[in-house]
DNA sequence: ACTCTTCTGCGTAAGATATACACAGTTCTA
DNA sequence: TAGAACTGTGTATATCTTACGCAGAAGAGT
Protein backbone atom coordinates (compact mmCIF):
# COMPACT_ATOMS: atom_id res chain seq x y z
CA UNK A 1 0.00 0.00 0.00
CA UNK A 2 1.29 3.56 -0.93
CA UNK A 3 0.53 6.54 1.28
CA UNK A 4 -1.42 8.17 -1.52
CA UNK A 5 -4.75 7.15 -3.61
CA UNK A 6 -4.81 5.86 -6.57
CA UNK A 7 -2.07 4.92 -8.53
CA UNK A 8 1.30 3.91 -6.85
CA UNK A 9 4.10 5.91 -7.76
CA UNK A 10 7.56 4.86 -7.28
CA UNK A 11 9.08 5.98 -3.90
CA UNK A 12 12.14 7.79 -4.84
CA UNK A 13 10.29 9.77 -8.08
CA UNK A 14 7.85 11.28 -5.74
CA UNK A 15 10.89 12.05 -3.58
CA UNK A 16 12.48 13.87 -6.31
CA UNK A 17 9.08 15.52 -6.98
CA UNK A 18 8.83 17.33 -3.70
CA UNK A 19 6.03 14.61 -2.40
CA UNK A 20 6.73 12.81 0.52
CA UNK A 21 7.30 14.73 2.87
CA UNK A 22 10.02 12.75 5.41
CA UNK A 23 7.83 13.81 8.85
CA UNK A 24 10.81 14.49 11.31
CA UNK A 25 9.90 11.58 13.51
CA UNK A 26 13.05 9.79 13.46
CA UNK A 27 17.19 10.95 13.97
CA UNK A 28 17.85 13.46 11.49
CA UNK A 29 18.68 12.38 7.91
CA UNK A 30 21.89 11.88 7.56
CA UNK A 31 21.79 11.57 3.91
CA UNK A 32 19.33 12.69 0.83
CA UNK A 33 18.43 11.18 -2.64
CA UNK A 34 20.22 14.04 -3.80
CA UNK A 35 23.26 13.42 -2.49
CA UNK A 36 22.79 9.75 -3.50
CA UNK A 37 22.10 10.44 -7.20
CA UNK A 38 25.33 12.77 -6.92
CA UNK A 39 27.41 10.27 -5.39
CA UNK A 40 25.70 7.88 -8.39
CA UNK A 41 26.57 10.37 -10.99
CA UNK A 42 30.59 11.19 -9.62
CA UNK A 43 30.83 6.70 -10.05
CA UNK A 44 29.68 7.00 -13.08
CA UNK A 45 31.33 9.75 -14.54
CA UNK A 46 34.68 8.62 -13.13
CA UNK A 47 34.33 4.45 -13.89
CA UNK A 48 31.66 4.45 -15.91
CA UNK A 49 28.13 3.34 -15.65
CA UNK A 50 28.80 -0.28 -14.76
CA UNK A 51 31.13 0.67 -12.15
CA UNK A 52 27.99 1.79 -10.02
CA UNK A 53 26.85 -0.30 -7.62
CA UNK A 54 24.81 0.04 -4.18
CA UNK A 55 28.01 -0.61 -2.29
CA UNK A 56 30.33 1.99 -4.44
CA UNK A 57 27.97 4.78 -3.95
CA UNK A 58 27.70 3.72 -0.48
CA UNK A 59 31.35 3.53 0.30
CA UNK A 60 31.97 7.02 -1.56
CA UNK A 61 29.58 8.60 0.82
CA UNK A 62 31.25 7.08 3.81
CA UNK A 63 27.61 4.87 4.63
CA UNK A 64 26.64 1.09 4.26
CA UNK A 65 25.43 -0.27 1.69
CA UNK A 66 21.68 -1.07 3.21
CA UNK A 67 21.61 3.19 3.78
CA UNK A 68 20.53 3.89 0.70
CA UNK A 69 17.36 2.03 0.48
CA UNK A 70 16.20 4.17 2.86
CA UNK A 71 15.57 6.52 0.34
CA UNK A 72 15.73 4.20 -2.95
CA UNK A 73 13.64 1.65 -3.13
CA UNK A 74 16.20 -0.11 -5.32
CA UNK A 75 18.82 0.60 -7.76
CA UNK A 76 16.71 0.59 -11.08
CA UNK A 77 15.00 3.85 -9.39
CA UNK A 78 18.22 5.13 -8.88
CA UNK A 79 19.33 5.59 -12.81
CA UNK A 80 16.35 7.94 -14.16
CA UNK A 81 17.28 10.12 -11.19
CA UNK A 82 20.74 10.12 -12.16
CA UNK A 83 19.86 11.32 -16.05
CA UNK A 84 17.39 13.72 -14.59
CA UNK A 85 19.96 15.54 -12.36
CA UNK A 86 23.27 14.60 -14.48
CA UNK A 87 21.36 16.67 -17.20
CA UNK A 88 19.54 19.06 -16.21
CA UNK A 89 17.35 21.43 -17.32
CA UNK A 90 16.47 22.94 -21.00
CA UNK A 91 18.20 26.18 -21.95
CA UNK A 92 16.60 29.64 -20.52
CA UNK A 93 13.71 30.54 -23.05
CA UNK A 94 14.60 33.54 -25.67
CA UNK A 95 11.98 36.04 -26.91
CA UNK A 96 8.35 34.38 -26.97
CA UNK A 97 8.95 35.56 -30.85
CA UNK A 98 11.31 33.18 -31.62
CA UNK A 99 10.74 31.18 -33.98
CA UNK A 100 9.58 27.43 -33.20
CA UNK A 101 12.28 26.12 -35.40
CA UNK A 102 15.45 28.42 -34.10
CA UNK A 103 13.77 27.37 -30.74
CA UNK A 104 13.72 23.51 -31.17
CA UNK A 105 17.23 23.86 -32.70
CA UNK A 106 18.59 25.57 -30.10
CA UNK A 107 16.71 22.63 -27.45
CA UNK A 108 18.46 19.73 -29.42
CA UNK A 109 21.97 21.68 -29.15
CA UNK A 110 21.48 21.69 -25.94
CA UNK A 111 20.50 18.33 -24.97
CA UNK A 112 23.14 17.15 -27.14
CA UNK A 113 25.80 19.24 -25.14
CA UNK A 114 23.98 17.53 -21.86
CA UNK A 115 24.78 14.21 -23.01
CA UNK A 116 28.24 15.09 -23.93
CA UNK A 117 29.05 16.10 -20.72
CA UNK A 118 28.08 12.81 -18.87
CA UNK A 119 28.70 10.35 -21.92
CA UNK A 120 27.62 7.19 -19.42
CA UNK A 121 24.14 8.46 -19.71
CA UNK A 122 23.84 7.09 -23.51
CA UNK A 123 24.43 4.12 -21.76
CA UNK A 124 21.08 4.27 -19.18
CA UNK A 125 18.24 2.27 -20.50
CA UNK A 126 15.33 4.13 -21.65
CA UNK A 127 12.35 2.10 -20.31
CA UNK A 128 9.36 5.04 -19.20
CA UNK A 129 8.34 7.75 -20.66
CA UNK A 130 9.65 11.12 -18.96
CA UNK A 131 8.94 10.90 -15.53
CA UNK A 132 10.83 12.95 -13.63
CA UNK A 133 10.86 17.03 -13.31
CA UNK A 134 13.88 18.06 -15.99
CA UNK A 135 12.36 15.58 -18.20
CA UNK A 136 8.98 17.50 -17.87
CA UNK A 137 10.48 20.52 -18.12
CA UNK A 138 12.18 19.75 -21.24
CA UNK A 139 8.84 18.49 -22.95
CA UNK A 140 7.66 22.10 -20.91
CA UNK A 141 9.92 23.68 -23.16
CA UNK A 142 9.86 22.05 -26.20
CA UNK A 143 5.74 22.31 -25.92
CA UNK A 144 6.09 26.23 -25.57
CA UNK A 145 8.11 26.46 -28.03
CA UNK A 146 5.70 24.57 -30.96
CA UNK A 147 3.20 26.98 -29.53
CA UNK A 148 2.56 28.79 -32.75
CA UNK A 149 3.06 25.88 -34.83
CA UNK A 150 -0.95 24.68 -35.64
CA UNK A 151 0.07 21.65 -34.53
CA UNK A 152 -1.99 19.09 -32.23
CA UNK A 153 -1.02 18.88 -28.83
CA UNK A 154 -0.65 15.35 -30.10
CA UNK A 155 1.73 16.12 -32.81
CA UNK A 156 3.93 18.32 -30.55
CA UNK A 157 4.75 15.54 -28.22
CA UNK A 158 5.54 13.17 -30.83
CA UNK A 159 7.79 15.57 -32.93
CA UNK A 160 9.78 16.25 -29.36
CA UNK A 161 9.97 12.39 -28.95
CA UNK A 162 11.18 12.40 -32.23
CA UNK A 163 14.00 15.39 -32.07
CA UNK A 164 15.33 13.85 -28.46
CA UNK A 165 15.26 10.43 -29.86
CA UNK A 166 17.44 11.25 -32.98
CA UNK A 167 20.01 13.67 -30.76
CA UNK A 168 20.18 10.80 -28.17
CA UNK A 169 20.85 7.82 -30.79
CA UNK A 170 22.69 10.08 -33.15
CA UNK A 171 25.31 10.69 -30.39
CA UNK A 172 25.12 7.13 -28.92
CA UNK A 173 26.53 6.39 -32.43
CA UNK A 174 29.35 8.40 -31.90
CA UNK A 175 30.38 8.46 -29.01
CA UNK A 176 30.41 4.26 -29.92
CA UNK A 177 32.85 4.53 -32.55
CA UNK A 178 34.81 7.47 -31.10
CA UNK A 179 34.90 4.98 -27.76
CA UNK A 180 36.14 2.11 -30.32
CA UNK A 181 39.07 4.26 -31.77
CA UNK A 182 40.65 4.76 -28.19
CA UNK A 183 40.01 0.81 -27.34
CA UNK A 184 41.58 0.14 -30.55
CA UNK A 185 44.74 1.96 -28.98
CA UNK A 186 45.10 4.50 -31.99
CA UNK A 187 44.54 7.78 -30.92
CA UNK A 188 43.56 9.52 -33.62
CA UNK A 189 46.74 8.61 -35.58
CA UNK A 190 45.83 5.90 -37.93
CA UNK A 191 43.34 7.44 -40.29
CA UNK A 192 41.17 4.68 -40.27
CA UNK A 193 39.08 3.59 -37.21
CA UNK A 194 38.97 0.38 -36.03
CA UNK A 195 35.09 0.04 -37.27
CA UNK A 196 35.48 0.31 -40.58
CA UNK A 197 38.75 -1.74 -40.23
CA UNK A 198 36.17 -4.18 -38.73
CA UNK A 199 34.02 -4.02 -41.50
CA UNK A 200 36.23 -4.11 -44.46
CA UNK A 201 37.73 -7.65 -42.72
CA UNK A 202 34.55 -8.92 -42.46
CA UNK A 203 32.55 -7.65 -45.70
CA UNK A 204 32.08 -9.91 -48.87
CA UNK A 205 31.62 -7.30 -51.71
CA UNK A 206 29.70 -9.49 -53.83
CA UNK A 207 26.80 -9.80 -50.72
CA UNK A 208 26.73 -6.44 -49.79
CA UNK A 209 27.84 -4.18 -52.77
CA UNK A 210 26.43 -1.01 -51.85
CA UNK A 211 28.15 -1.01 -48.43
CA UNK A 212 30.97 -2.41 -49.90
CA UNK A 213 31.11 1.08 -52.24
CA UNK A 214 30.31 3.29 -49.22
CA UNK A 215 33.07 1.38 -47.28
CA UNK A 216 35.20 2.61 -50.46
CA UNK A 217 34.68 5.82 -50.19
CA UNK A 218 35.67 5.92 -46.31
CA UNK A 219 32.04 6.82 -44.95
CA UNK A 220 32.65 4.87 -41.84
CA UNK A 221 36.01 6.23 -40.96
CA UNK A 222 35.99 8.81 -38.20
CA UNK A 223 34.00 11.56 -39.81
CA UNK A 224 35.22 14.72 -40.23
CA UNK A 225 33.07 17.20 -37.70
CA UNK A 226 30.81 14.99 -35.63
CA UNK A 227 28.93 18.63 -35.20
CA UNK A 228 28.83 18.79 -38.91
CA UNK A 229 27.08 15.08 -39.30
CA UNK A 230 24.62 15.92 -36.08
CA UNK A 231 23.87 19.12 -37.87
CA UNK A 232 23.34 18.00 -40.89
CA UNK A 233 20.99 14.91 -39.66
CA UNK A 234 18.83 17.46 -37.97
CA UNK A 235 18.66 19.82 -40.51
CA UNK A 236 16.81 16.53 -42.37
CA UNK A 237 14.38 15.95 -39.50
CA UNK A 238 13.65 19.93 -39.10
CA UNK A 239 12.63 19.64 -42.73
CA UNK A 240 10.06 16.99 -41.74
CA UNK A 241 8.65 19.04 -39.17
CA UNK A 242 8.48 22.36 -41.39
CA UNK A 243 6.96 20.32 -44.08
CA UNK A 244 4.15 19.47 -41.59
CA UNK A 245 4.08 22.99 -39.76
CA UNK A 246 3.63 24.45 -43.15
CA UNK A 247 0.25 22.49 -44.20
CA UNK A 248 -1.38 23.28 -41.38
CA UNK A 249 -0.29 26.78 -40.56
CA UNK A 250 -1.15 27.97 -44.26
CA UNK B 1 46.88 -12.12 -29.94
CA UNK B 2 44.96 -12.65 -32.46
CA UNK B 3 44.79 -15.31 -35.23
CA UNK B 4 44.56 -12.84 -37.71
CA UNK B 5 47.24 -9.83 -38.12
CA UNK B 6 45.25 -6.36 -37.69
CA UNK B 7 42.86 -5.36 -35.82
CA UNK B 8 41.16 -7.57 -33.03
CA UNK B 9 37.76 -8.47 -33.71
CA UNK B 10 35.59 -10.06 -30.58
CA UNK B 11 36.11 -13.95 -31.38
CA UNK B 12 32.10 -14.05 -31.49
CA UNK B 13 31.33 -11.55 -34.17
CA UNK B 14 33.90 -13.42 -36.26
CA UNK B 15 32.26 -16.61 -35.63
CA UNK B 16 29.31 -15.13 -36.96
CA UNK B 17 30.48 -13.92 -40.02
CA UNK B 18 31.77 -17.41 -40.70
CA UNK B 19 35.51 -16.61 -40.29
CA UNK B 20 37.10 -18.25 -37.44
CA UNK B 21 37.09 -21.69 -38.68
CA UNK B 22 36.99 -24.45 -36.11
CA UNK B 23 40.26 -26.45 -36.88
CA UNK B 24 38.48 -30.17 -36.04
CA UNK B 25 41.38 -30.94 -33.37
CA UNK B 26 40.16 -31.64 -30.55
CA UNK B 27 36.63 -33.29 -29.79
CA UNK B 28 33.72 -32.38 -31.76
CA UNK B 29 31.63 -29.51 -30.18
CA UNK B 30 28.68 -30.80 -28.89
CA UNK B 31 27.09 -27.22 -29.01
CA UNK B 32 27.74 -24.31 -31.29
CA UNK B 33 27.26 -20.48 -31.30
CA UNK B 34 24.00 -20.56 -32.94
CA UNK B 35 22.43 -22.93 -31.07
CA UNK B 36 23.36 -20.80 -28.11
CA UNK B 37 22.32 -17.55 -29.37
CA UNK B 38 18.95 -19.21 -30.01
CA UNK B 39 18.60 -20.37 -26.17
CA UNK B 40 19.47 -17.03 -25.16
CA UNK B 41 16.44 -15.68 -27.34
CA UNK B 42 14.25 -18.31 -26.44
CA UNK B 43 15.25 -16.91 -22.19
CA UNK B 44 14.63 -13.48 -23.10
CA UNK B 45 11.39 -14.36 -24.91
CA UNK B 46 9.85 -16.58 -22.03
CA UNK B 47 11.03 -14.49 -19.79
CA UNK B 48 12.67 -11.48 -20.03
CA UNK B 49 16.22 -9.97 -20.85
CA UNK B 50 16.52 -9.54 -17.57
CA UNK B 51 16.15 -13.36 -16.97
CA UNK B 52 19.47 -14.18 -19.41
CA UNK B 53 22.18 -15.07 -17.50
CA UNK B 54 24.93 -17.67 -18.61
CA UNK B 55 23.62 -20.52 -15.79
CA UNK B 56 19.71 -19.75 -17.01
CA UNK B 57 21.18 -20.09 -20.64
CA UNK B 58 23.37 -23.34 -19.97
CA UNK B 59 20.35 -24.87 -18.13
CA UNK B 60 18.38 -24.56 -21.06
CA UNK B 61 20.74 -26.00 -23.12
CA UNK B 62 21.42 -28.91 -20.59
CA UNK B 63 25.32 -27.94 -20.16
CA UNK B 64 26.92 -26.52 -17.67
CA UNK B 65 27.73 -22.77 -17.71
CA UNK B 66 31.27 -22.57 -18.45
CA UNK B 67 31.04 -24.80 -21.21
CA UNK B 68 29.77 -21.83 -23.23
CA UNK B 69 33.08 -19.77 -22.69
CA UNK B 70 34.32 -22.16 -25.23
CA UNK B 71 31.63 -20.21 -28.06
CA UNK B 72 31.68 -16.96 -26.56
CA UNK B 73 34.48 -14.51 -24.75
CA UNK B 74 31.99 -12.43 -22.27
CA UNK B 75 27.93 -12.54 -21.98
CA UNK B 76 28.21 -8.75 -23.64
CA UNK B 77 29.17 -10.30 -26.47
CA UNK B 78 26.03 -12.73 -26.63
CA UNK B 79 23.79 -9.54 -26.97
CA UNK B 80 24.10 -8.22 -30.29
CA UNK B 81 24.28 -11.83 -31.90
CA UNK B 82 21.00 -12.56 -29.70
CA UNK B 83 19.53 -9.29 -32.11
CA UNK B 84 21.17 -10.09 -35.20
CA UNK B 85 19.16 -13.81 -34.95
CA UNK B 86 16.25 -12.67 -33.43
CA UNK B 87 15.45 -9.71 -35.40
CA UNK B 88 16.33 -11.57 -38.94
CA UNK B 89 17.16 -9.59 -42.22
CA UNK B 90 15.61 -7.16 -44.46
CA UNK B 91 12.40 -7.99 -46.51
CA UNK B 92 13.37 -8.94 -49.70
CA UNK B 93 13.45 -6.24 -52.03
CA UNK B 94 10.77 -5.31 -54.43
CA UNK B 95 11.88 -4.31 -58.23
CA UNK B 96 14.37 -2.54 -58.68
CA UNK B 97 11.96 0.25 -60.30
CA UNK B 98 10.39 1.04 -56.62
CA UNK B 99 11.12 4.36 -55.51
CA UNK B 100 13.39 5.34 -52.29
CA UNK B 101 10.15 6.20 -50.06
CA UNK B 102 8.06 3.44 -50.34
CA UNK B 103 11.08 1.15 -49.81
CA UNK B 104 12.01 2.30 -47.25
CA UNK B 105 8.89 2.88 -46.02
CA UNK B 106 8.93 -1.27 -45.86
CA UNK B 107 12.03 -1.24 -44.55
CA UNK B 108 10.98 0.61 -41.00
CA UNK B 109 7.65 -0.82 -41.13
CA UNK B 110 9.65 -4.40 -41.17
CA UNK B 111 12.07 -3.40 -38.83
CA UNK B 112 9.48 -2.53 -36.46
CA UNK B 113 7.76 -6.16 -37.18
CA UNK B 114 11.01 -7.57 -36.04
CA UNK B 115 10.94 -5.68 -33.11
CA UNK B 116 7.65 -5.77 -31.91
CA UNK B 117 8.40 -10.14 -32.30
CA UNK B 118 11.16 -9.41 -30.14
CA UNK B 119 10.55 -6.64 -27.40
CA UNK B 120 13.21 -7.44 -25.13
CA UNK B 121 15.43 -6.61 -27.83
CA UNK B 122 14.19 -2.54 -26.80
CA UNK B 123 16.24 -3.43 -23.74
CA UNK B 124 18.98 -4.21 -25.28
CA UNK B 125 21.72 -1.60 -24.97
CA UNK B 126 23.28 -0.77 -28.31
CA UNK B 127 26.98 0.37 -27.88
CA UNK B 128 28.11 0.00 -31.32
CA UNK B 129 27.84 1.09 -34.31
CA UNK B 130 26.09 -2.27 -36.95
CA UNK B 131 28.40 -4.72 -36.94
CA UNK B 132 26.74 -8.20 -37.55
CA UNK B 133 25.34 -9.71 -40.33
CA UNK B 134 21.82 -9.22 -40.38
CA UNK B 135 22.74 -5.70 -39.35
CA UNK B 136 24.88 -5.18 -42.28
CA UNK B 137 22.05 -6.59 -44.46
CA UNK B 138 19.59 -4.06 -43.24
CA UNK B 139 22.34 -1.04 -43.82
CA UNK B 140 22.70 -2.72 -47.58
CA UNK B 141 19.05 -3.12 -48.04
CA UNK B 142 18.88 0.17 -47.16
CA UNK B 143 21.43 1.87 -49.14
CA UNK B 144 20.22 0.15 -52.06
CA UNK B 145 16.95 1.48 -51.38
CA UNK B 146 18.34 4.64 -51.97
CA UNK B 147 20.38 4.42 -54.78
CA UNK B 148 18.92 6.89 -57.07
CA UNK B 149 18.50 9.76 -54.61
CA UNK B 150 21.40 10.99 -55.58
CA UNK B 151 22.78 11.76 -51.68
CA UNK B 152 26.38 10.70 -51.19
CA UNK B 153 27.45 7.78 -49.29
CA UNK B 154 27.37 9.91 -45.79
CA UNK B 155 24.16 11.29 -46.36
CA UNK B 156 22.22 8.26 -47.37
CA UNK B 157 24.03 6.16 -43.95
CA UNK B 158 22.69 9.34 -42.11
CA UNK B 159 19.77 8.90 -43.28
CA UNK B 160 19.62 4.92 -42.23
CA UNK B 161 20.73 6.21 -39.16
CA UNK B 162 17.75 8.40 -38.94
CA UNK B 163 15.24 6.06 -39.63
CA UNK B 164 16.92 3.15 -37.45
CA UNK B 165 16.72 5.32 -34.36
CA UNK B 166 13.57 6.71 -35.11
CA UNK B 167 12.15 3.13 -35.23
CA UNK B 168 13.46 1.56 -32.68
CA UNK B 169 12.75 5.12 -30.07
CA UNK B 170 9.15 5.32 -31.18
CA UNK B 171 8.98 1.37 -30.57
CA UNK B 172 10.75 1.29 -26.81
CA UNK B 173 8.30 4.18 -25.81
CA UNK B 174 4.99 2.81 -26.91
CA UNK B 175 6.43 -0.86 -25.27
CA UNK B 176 7.19 1.38 -22.32
CA UNK B 177 4.09 2.66 -21.78
CA UNK B 178 1.71 -0.62 -22.70
CA UNK B 179 3.63 -2.24 -20.04
CA UNK B 180 3.42 0.55 -17.34
CA UNK B 181 -0.47 -0.09 -18.25
CA UNK B 182 -0.39 -4.10 -17.82
CA UNK B 183 2.03 -3.62 -14.77
CA UNK B 184 -1.20 -1.22 -13.25
CA UNK B 185 -3.56 -4.15 -13.04
CA UNK B 186 -5.62 -2.31 -15.66
CA UNK B 187 -6.05 -4.54 -18.88
CA UNK B 188 -7.03 -1.47 -20.72
CA UNK B 189 -10.61 -1.32 -18.71
CA UNK B 190 -9.18 1.73 -17.47
CA UNK B 191 -9.27 5.25 -19.61
CA UNK B 192 -6.12 6.99 -17.97
CA UNK B 193 -3.01 4.82 -18.68
CA UNK B 194 -1.28 4.79 -15.34
CA UNK B 195 1.58 6.98 -17.08
CA UNK B 196 -0.86 10.15 -17.33
CA UNK B 197 -2.08 9.34 -13.86
CA UNK B 198 1.60 10.05 -12.18
CA UNK B 199 1.71 12.70 -14.70
CA UNK B 200 -1.61 14.35 -13.46
CA UNK B 201 -0.59 13.82 -9.88
CA UNK B 202 3.17 15.31 -9.94
CA UNK B 203 2.76 18.17 -12.80
CA UNK B 204 2.23 21.60 -11.09
CA UNK B 205 0.08 23.61 -13.81
CA UNK B 206 1.55 26.66 -12.84
CA UNK B 207 5.53 25.70 -13.81
CA UNK B 208 4.56 23.97 -16.13
CA UNK B 209 1.77 25.41 -18.35
CA UNK B 210 2.03 23.34 -21.79
CA UNK B 211 2.49 20.13 -20.60
CA UNK B 212 -1.12 20.76 -17.99
CA UNK B 213 -2.16 21.38 -21.74
CA UNK B 214 -1.43 18.66 -23.09
CA UNK B 215 -2.59 16.64 -20.04
CA UNK B 216 -6.28 17.70 -20.49
CA UNK B 217 -6.26 17.08 -23.79
CA UNK B 218 -5.76 13.56 -22.85
CA UNK B 219 -2.40 13.18 -25.28
CA UNK B 220 -0.77 10.87 -22.69
CA UNK B 221 -3.22 8.43 -22.53
CA UNK B 222 -2.90 5.56 -24.41
CA UNK B 223 -3.05 6.28 -28.08
CA UNK B 224 -5.88 5.26 -29.98
CA UNK B 225 -3.84 3.65 -33.04
CA UNK B 226 -0.34 3.01 -32.11
CA UNK B 227 0.34 2.20 -35.60
CA UNK B 228 -1.05 4.85 -36.61
CA UNK B 229 0.80 7.28 -34.90
CA UNK B 230 3.91 5.67 -35.65
CA UNK B 231 3.04 5.72 -39.10
CA UNK B 232 2.53 9.04 -38.63
CA UNK B 233 5.87 10.63 -37.09
CA UNK B 234 7.27 8.28 -39.99
CA UNK B 235 5.92 10.57 -42.42
CA UNK B 236 7.03 13.44 -41.35
CA UNK B 237 10.78 11.85 -40.96
CA UNK B 238 10.62 10.99 -44.62
CA UNK B 239 9.54 14.53 -45.79
CA UNK B 240 12.41 15.90 -43.90
CA UNK B 241 14.65 12.94 -46.18
CA UNK B 242 12.83 14.31 -48.99
CA UNK B 243 12.99 17.62 -48.76
CA UNK B 244 16.91 16.65 -49.31
CA UNK B 245 16.34 14.28 -52.07
CA UNK B 246 14.16 16.93 -54.26
CA UNK B 247 17.38 19.27 -53.70
CA UNK B 248 19.57 16.99 -55.11
CA UNK B 249 17.93 15.28 -58.62
CA UNK B 250 16.25 17.99 -59.30
C1' DA C 1 50.42 -47.80 -33.06
C1' DC C 2 52.08 -44.07 -30.21
C1' DT C 3 52.75 -39.61 -28.74
C1' DC C 4 51.71 -34.70 -28.95
C1' DT C 5 48.87 -31.11 -29.49
C1' DT C 6 44.65 -29.02 -29.27
C1' DC C 7 40.20 -28.69 -28.23
C1' DT C 8 35.84 -29.86 -25.41
C1' DG C 9 33.02 -29.69 -21.41
C1' DC C 10 32.94 -29.67 -16.34
C1' DG C 11 33.72 -28.69 -11.25
C1' DT C 12 35.26 -25.64 -8.16
C1' DA C 13 35.78 -21.41 -6.36
C1' DA C 14 36.44 -16.48 -6.04
C1' DG C 15 34.59 -12.07 -6.03
C1' DA C 16 30.68 -8.98 -6.73
C1' DT C 17 25.99 -8.13 -7.04
C1' DA C 18 21.15 -6.59 -5.01
C1' DT C 19 18.49 -6.76 -1.23
C1' DA C 20 15.52 -9.07 2.84
C1' DC C 21 15.52 -8.91 7.78
C1' DA C 22 16.38 -8.00 12.42
C1' DC C 23 18.49 -4.78 15.65
C1' DA C 24 20.24 -0.78 18.15
C1' DG C 25 20.13 3.91 18.59
C1' DT C 26 17.70 8.61 17.94
C1' DT C 27 14.23 11.91 17.89
C1' DC C 28 9.64 13.67 17.91
C1' DT C 29 4.80 13.08 19.94
C1' DA C 30 1.34 12.13 23.36
C1' DT D 1 8.05 9.60 30.41
C1' DA D 2 6.36 5.91 27.27
C1' DG D 3 5.73 4.93 22.71
C1' DA D 4 6.03 5.40 17.94
C1' DA D 5 8.58 6.23 13.94
C1' DC D 6 12.50 6.57 11.66
C1' DT D 7 17.66 6.04 10.99
C1' DG D 8 21.93 3.49 9.76
C1' DT D 9 24.24 -1.11 10.19
C1' DG D 10 25.53 -6.00 10.17
C1' DT D 11 24.45 -10.39 8.70
C1' DA D 12 22.89 -13.54 5.39
C1' DT D 13 21.13 -15.30 0.99
C1' DA D 14 20.68 -16.02 -3.58
C1' DT D 15 22.46 -14.97 -7.82
C1' DC D 16 25.67 -13.37 -10.99
C1' DT D 17 30.16 -13.57 -14.19
C1' DT D 18 34.14 -15.73 -14.94
C1' DA D 19 39.29 -17.40 -13.83
C1' DC D 20 41.59 -21.78 -13.37
C1' DG D 21 42.75 -26.41 -13.81
C1' DC D 22 41.56 -31.16 -15.15
C1' DA D 23 39.96 -35.36 -17.67
C1' DG D 24 38.85 -37.07 -21.84
C1' DA D 25 38.32 -36.87 -27.16
C1' DA D 26 40.08 -36.50 -31.60
C1' DG D 27 43.19 -35.52 -35.24
C1' DA D 28 48.51 -34.83 -36.76
C1' DG D 29 53.02 -36.41 -37.16
C1' DT D 30 56.20 -39.95 -36.47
Amino acid sequence: MESDSGTDIPASLATAWGLRERPGKGPKPGLSLERIVTAAINVAAADGLAAVSMNRIAKELGVSAMALYRYVGAKNELLPLMLDLAIGGPPPPRGADEGWRSAMERWCWSYLAGLRRNSWALRVPITDPPNTPQQIAWLEHGLTSLRGTGLTEHEKVSVIMLLSSYVRNTEALFHGIAEAVVAAGSSAERMMSSYSDVLRKVIDPERFPSVSAALGQGVFDQPDSVDGEFGFGLDRVLDGIDVLVRSRTQ
